[in-house]
DNA sequence: CGCCGGCTCGGATACGTATGCGCATGGCAG
DNA sequence: CTGCCATGCGCATACGTATCCGAGCCGGCG
């Protein structure tokens, strides 16, 4: 049915070998001889097994990414790791985690892929251990496993809880909510904490009747925004554990009819695209996503291509965004 | 380095084609021999080479999907699509696309999937005619090429924007603007054209001075507003090629402080979750994206499954969802 | 007791490409 | 003229799995 290299190699005269030579410019072959290949193989539409490639070279040039594509945050870190990949002869592909719900085939075990970018490891989850004991290379970006000991790019989550924490406190208030995330994840487990410590500094602590607890997402940010005025007199001030979860709770403030930021002031984190909208003006903590991205890609290069190499944890700084979502109590 | 069948063969004292025959539940192998070869399997961490299996077999068992991360739409379509083939066996690979760049590398032709599902063809792109000359099996979901004749799951695109028109006209609007998304895409012309005949239906046309044409983005629809109220005299609606630019054309409004509806109405189209945030409540056309990814998943096993079948276009209806950015003259 | 059939399994091979190694050719120096 | 080396190419094989076909074994039946 397809076209092989043994095909190129009928039509071109010569043997299946010189094919594969000469179309990988393997100076070992004759210019002329080359250029009969090369003509021969366009001649045929000749493509190369990618199948066949991969299984002889025991190397298949593709990486995955894991990632959850309902969380609005992901699709940002595609960009760029797919563009430093690239630039070093690689291919990307992205395996899809729908949220909560654990990749539980074998995709990255296989042999399919060379290495990985887990960007949704929950803390306990056995995915990295996994590929450890396989032998699969990998980096951890954003979120880390607390399982496993390797390559990882986080943002200094804990500064940036304490940053929010120190604003809002700064700002006179006194009663402050917080819509906080998974204690499985360490991003959010690790802004909560920063979060609690901050507002210790300032001799407030957190009480349970002011925390919501939920996934990342809009309607878990509108619930919780609900669920909090529900309890009776409200808070001045909400911490959101990130942006979607901000934007649902001003969505939830919008349908009471309660001003942002004179009734309540809300803070975000994560500083996506949708923060800085006239909209919402969210307060924020800026995450460089990007450059994160990037440095992902490297530290996995140089995984592949020194598995012994030294473990790299690599910290972000963060940056507290203040727009109109907080005002002094 | 890796465990093969011939290690699990080598343990369990049987050779390597009973190994493939017991893990695949062949009923030619005994349940004793079936059970030892479990055994091994499991004690060693075997898990199948997915090249060696996709190589043997010539079959990949995984499906593309190409399509656009940079826009919200795209992560909505890849659950339904990624559950469809998950539950006959197949997996899903996604191929990112940026922005306006097209997909240049061989991946689908390459071998190393069995099938793809295009979202973001334009109308001239040659990638279809390539996977049809390839014999890849394809289909184009949401957006066409007008190259090629081939499986396809669409919108009605037309009648939806016939009914924005009409709605606006109804309304007692006569100074009408829009901004409309590239030609290239078949989505934004059908709309446009059904928008422009429901227009001329009420005796109304769409001068150029009313028109801004984009990419399908946050930023572009915020620019198009801001460039549309600089040229003068202000129109009293605007249709947006979607509700991503519906919403950028609002925060254009929202920073001028114009009041929506009052000021100006606001309609877009596809109806996704952001058009229904209490913030915005975008008056918009429902598409029922969900469903159109299953149907052409659905498809697209069909046409696995016997490629010489018919050529089916399928088109959806779309539905007027009127909420609060809209108001009569 | 011999033959046949069914049940299990293994040997050989195929899938498409990459590569180690050997062979032929030709040129050049001795 | 011979020997050596560099160049250019083909043969054989490897990668890991699936499958065709044949071989062995056992039991049952004639």
């Amino acid at each position: 049915m397809a076209v092989t290299s043994h095909d190129v190699a009928r039509l071109a005269g010569v043997s299946q070998p010189t094919v594969s030579r000469a179309l990988r410019q393997d100076s070992q072959v004759s210019a002329a001889t080359r250029e009969r290949v090369r003509i021969a193989a366009e001649q045929l539409g000749y493509v190369p097994s990618e199948l066949g490639r991969s299984l002889s070279t025991m190397s298949t040039r593709q990486i995955a990414m894991v990632a959850d594509l309902d969380n609005p945050l992901y699709p940002q870190l595609v960009g760029p790791l797919h563009d430093a990949f690239a630039a070093k002869g690689f291919r990307m592909v992205l395996l899809a985690e729908r949220g909560e719900e654990i990749v539980s085939d074998g995709r990255l075990l296989d042999g399919s892929v060379d290495g990985a970018v887990l960007t949704t490891s929950q803390l306990r989850s056995s995915l990295p251990l996994q590929l450890q004991t396989r032998g699969v290379p990998f980096v951890q970006l954003n979120r880390v496993s607390e399982l496993v000991e390797a390559d990882s790019v986080t943002a200094d989550n804990v500064a940036g809880g304490r940053a929010v924490a120190e604003l809002l406190t700064r700002l006179g208030h006194r009663d402050i909510a917080a819509i906080l995330g998974p204690r499985e994840t360490s991003s959010a487990s690790e802004r909560e904490r920063g979060f609690r410590a901050g507002l210790r500094s300032a001799g407030l602590t957190l009480p349970s009747a002011r925390v919501v607890r939920g996934w990342f997402s809009y309607e878990v940010g509108r619930a919780a925004m609900h669920e909090l005025l529900g309890r009776g007199n409200r808070p001045t001030a909400i911490f959101c554990i990130n942006d979607i979860v901000a934007v649902g709770a001003i969505n939830a403030l919008t349908e009471l009819a309660l001003d942002v930021p004179n009734e309540m002031s809300v803070v975000g984190f994560d500083d996506l695209e949708i923060a800085s909208w006239p909209t919402f003006g969210l307060t924020s903590v800026r995450v460089d996503f990007g450059g994160m991205a990037s440095r992902a890609a490297e530290l996995l290069l140089a995984r592949l291509a020194d598995p012994q190499g030294p473990v790299v944890h690599d910290q972000f700084p963060v940056e507290l965004v203040e727009r109109r979502t907080h005002r002094a109590r």
